[in-house]
DNA sequence: CCTTGACTTGGAGTGCACTCCAGGTACCAA
DNA sequence: TTGGTACCTGGAGTGCACTCCAAGTCAAGG
């Protein structure tokens, strides 16, 4: 007897609604979900823990189609790890680059701002 | 007579098609461009500085929306300095939390590529 | 004069990631 | 028995930021 967890638990953790947890699993990002009797979800320890990694991948914009791939390799099991890793450290790479283009950026905005507080005080 | 340059040109410049620059125009992120007497645009250094900020802000992920408010404070004239300087502010506090999110969500990820990482160690 | 290439316009189309909806089912509490 | 709540389905709709298109204009070169 596996612990189990209802659409609305999950959705409440994870801060997504349920539209986008079902669209999620339409899109084949999760693993096929089992159903209670009534045919309603019921989210296993290892649904909820891809479901993570899932976020955490979407939340630094991974795209939809991205990660179905690495989803369709979770499926295949252990002998697509190699794969994995190689969209997982790819993906941190590109997280990399992106923080430091942000950090880029804001040095930029912050000199703008710098500038019109200069602007601001000379006017006085 | 102030250097003015061709869309083609600005376009180059900033890595945007000529779409996308008669789209933010369009959107009013821009101020008005000048003409050539044949029709076409001839944007002056005000513009391309203008345009300078407006990409950073939105290679940033700041919306049209907002940088449309910007652009029409700035079409306004010296008195918004304020309220432009309040929207760049913001814009770096909401930049420095999405920095810190994504490097959290990083460290996440790399964990996950020390763990598979072993898995294949262990696997040899 | 004719072609080429860079540009013009208004408007339609695209891709992504949701988000909403109508109509129906399951189960619990009063 | 009647609410109420949580869930189900297939499919349509939304918002954003472009991106593309057809048909036309303009200036320069051969």
């Amino acid at each position: 007897m596996e612990t189990a967890y209802t659409p609305g638990e999950v959705a409440a953790r994870f801060g997504l609604s349920l539209d986008t947890l079902r669209y999620y699993e339409r899109e084949g990002l999760l693993t096929e979900v089992e159903r209670a009797p009534s045919g309603h979800r019921r989210y296993r320890a290892s649904d909820v823990e891809l479901l993570d990694l899932v976020r955490c991948l979407r939340d630094t914009d991974m795209p939809i189609a991205r990660l179905r791939e690495f989803a369709e390799l979770v499926r295949e099991g252990d002998r697509t790890i190699p794969d994995r890793l190689e969209i997982l450290t790819a993906h941190d790479q590109a997280l990399t680059e992106r923080i430091a283009e942000l950090r880029q950026r804001q040095e930029m905005i912050q000199h703008k701002i710098a500038y019109y507080e200069g602007v601001l005080a000379e006017a006085d």
